[in-house]
DNA sequence: TCTTAACTTCACAATTTTCTGAAAGTAGCG
DNA sequence: CGCTACTTTCAGAAAATTGTGAAGTTAAGA
């Protein structure tokens, strides 16, 4: 038996926390992420409420308000979580709203976007009737197409998630 | 005007080559990617025949046989290019198969397979009934559909490809 | 079998990135 | 209006990453 009395303080078994936190960060880090924006992500996605103040952060993950700061910036720029802050007091809390923040992970499509323009670029000044433009003008095209794919995928999630787990 | 004759050994004005290259590379570095694959890869993209020899690669970009060695191995276990040895020769070439490698971009399957073992353990260790369980629960039926999709969105591209490109 | 062209591995130096402590900024509340 | 609780910014130390030169390995051709 693991089970214990809820503390006040972490809650749950703050062993159990700390790895999931540490692994799933592992993974988005090698997927690319910085580390620490990595680790503040994994924590909020961890909590029961969705929502950790920066002290709470901090503590958890053993680290100083400057890099707290730093991750959260990041990641709310990115539109993984989103700030309030707490009526009656100066403290601010992060929060990640269980589906936004992978309709943010498919809004690569800024990232995409870059990609397409510096093909175009490159179709346009290496030729577009030479070899190397050719490729990449396929290559192009296959972006622009996904580009498409995945709007029309997104629909379709919301329209599954809301039969499975209702609205 | 910037045309010229075709030079026997790089081809093509290398200045606007150069151009692409970095560019490109440095769109892939901003998602992720380590700077020297990235301009490895940037400039078999934008080569006419597709592959390049390795000291080719080190001339252009200006690189140690060494650093060129550690790109390839890393493009070559993504699946992003293949190596080929040149017959009656110890050189080796790289090629970038044109369609082959967006292909493998798809293939960060291996990325979301990771993620999704992440997260169910997440679940588990954290309980399916508590509400960060259910939040990763969500999560992780998200990527799972996301999976299934992703193979029939290629599916769909190889169809419009031929199409438009011819097989 | 030997020679040698070509690729790979490895230790280290240089660069870049990341995190911290301290100082500065901001906004609630008396 | 100032006090204080919190957050952000910034310079620099520490750590991680990256690319190099040199030595090691492999295999083609004589």
């Amino acid at each position: 038996m693991t089970e214990r009395a809820e503390p006040a303080g972490v809650g749950r078994d703050p062993e159990a926390v700390s790895k999931f936190v540490e692994g799933f960060a592992a993974q988005l880090v090698e997927a690319g992420m910085q580390r620490m924006p990595a680790r503040v992500f994994a924590a909020l996605l961890a909590s029961d409420s969705g929502s950790l103040t920066s002290a709470e952060l901090g503590e958890q993950l053993r680290v100083s308000p400057a890099a707290v700061s730093g991750a959260v910036r990041y990641l709310a720029q990115q539109h993984m979580v989103s700030r309030e802050r707490e009526p009656g007091s100066r403290r601010e809390r992060y929060r990640v709203h269980s589906n936004q923040w992978y309709e943010a992970l498919t809004n690569r499509e800024a990232v995409l976007k870059r990609w397409e323009t510096a093909l175009r670029d490159g179709v346009t000044s290496l030729g577009a009737d030479t070899p190397a433009g050719r490729r990449m003008a396929e290559t192009l095209a296959f972006f622009e197409f996904v580009d498409g794919e995945i709007a029309a995928m997104m629909e379709r999630w919301r329209a599954h998630r809301e039969k499975t787990f209702g609205a």
